[in-house]
DNA sequence: CAGTTACGCTACGGGTCGTAGCGTAAGAAC
DNA sequence: GTTCTTACGCTACGACCCGTAGCGTAACTG
């Protein structure tokens, strides 16, 4: 599930204690909820995970990479219910999305990862990896069933229907952010049945344009 | 134009250098393109600039009001054509908007800069002033335009045309940086018009409904 | 048992932070 | 001009964090 660094299946040895790997990570947690991501430090970790600094860089290269997977586990939670309609399930996502998106960590860490990973292809790897396509896949999940019921046609064109789910994918994901985080008001029940109306409005006559 | 840390308009004593302010800009940006924005350092801008470390202190809190600054001005460019549509005005400021997005140092700096803003109230109402609110003018204008072209109904419910128009920003603005910065892939005008074309036949269809 | 790897701990050089102190520079008021 | 006031450059400083090296110990394998 997570990737870490390369724990090189070794069978002799000392192995790696996976109570220290679910401490370091919960602690990171808890330090950025107190901290803030600018100002959590590998130290400060580590002390609250009631480890080794030098075990923290035995795993992971740095502060961006430990982050992206402390917040990453955050986002199993993510899941597209079945509420019967295209536009039920779109409504619930974007809720459950936002509600993720409340949490003081996910909200100080996910813009600070993505920031960092615009300088290093290897984090943006890893993000897409262990973040992004995860919500991605509930994009593609809800239109197959859409499809199931018939809200939405299934498409010939291969690539173009790829494309149409990735611009999909942006606009779900990139307006609820920026509600949350950048206009920085609040995801309730009422915004997300306007976007869902227009998006799954937009959605229908775009296919048919 | 930039808000500044209160220059406190006293009539006596030297008079601060608006030179150096520019230099000490300039010096930044050229800054976020070489080190990026987590690298950074007040002391490599103080020394690119030409000035003393303490004149940044002097003028800005730290590193964050600073950026915001340096990256502020580079919005200006930002216009709304008159290319006869909506659609051809939407699809025109989303390239623009997108070709911002493009520049190393928008883009190393402005998802760090409202990451920190999570945590920092006053950061958070100068990205708003300096950039976010920039940026939703446009939206206003061109919803005026289309009104005076006849694309939009004049709606009547004040309220609700605002909720409506903040809708359309989260979603235009949101869409074009998660594209940009989290999918990490180009914004181009194929893109553009694919995505105007949701955008609009959503509006739409949600002003009938 | 020996071999191998992980751990905790300490200590370190290097870098950045933000500030204090001082002498000097540049305008304003008289 | 002289005096007043504020900005500037420069230096130096303690504080903090970084990332690593070195060492003795712990845990697990064969």
């Amino acid at each position: 599930m997570l990737s870490r660094s390369h724990p090189k299946p070794s069978r002799t040895g000392r192995p790696r204690s996976v109570a220290a790997d679910e401490a370091i990570l919960e602690a990171t947690r808890a330090s950025l909820v107190d901290l803030g991501w600018s100002k959590l430090t590998m130290g400060d970790v580590a002390t609250r995970a009631g480890v080794a600094k030098t075990t923290l860089y035995r795993r992971w290269a740095g502060k961006n990479e430990l982050v992206v997977d402390a917040v990453a586990v955050l986002f199993d939670e993510l899941e597209l219910p079945d509420l019967g309609s295209l536009s039920a399930d779109v409504q619930a996502v974007v809720l459950q999305f936002a509600a993720l998106l409340e949490r003081p960590e996910t909200q100080t860490a996910l813009m600070a990862v993505v920031a960092e990973s615009t300088r290093d292809e290897a984090l943006r790897t890893r993000i897409r990896d262990s973040i992004v396509n995860r919500q991605k896949h509930l994009v593609l999940q809800g239109r197959q069933r859409a499809q199931e019921r018939g809200e939405l046609p299934v498409e010939q064109d291969e690539a173009k229907a790829a494309l149409t789910a990735d611009l999909i994918f942006d606009v779900i994901a990139g307006a609820v952010v920026h509600r949350a985080l950048v206009s920085a008001e609040p995801v309730d029940e009422d915004w997300a049945r306007r976007f869902t109306l227009l998006l799954l409005a937009g959605l229908g006559a775009a296919a048919a344009g």
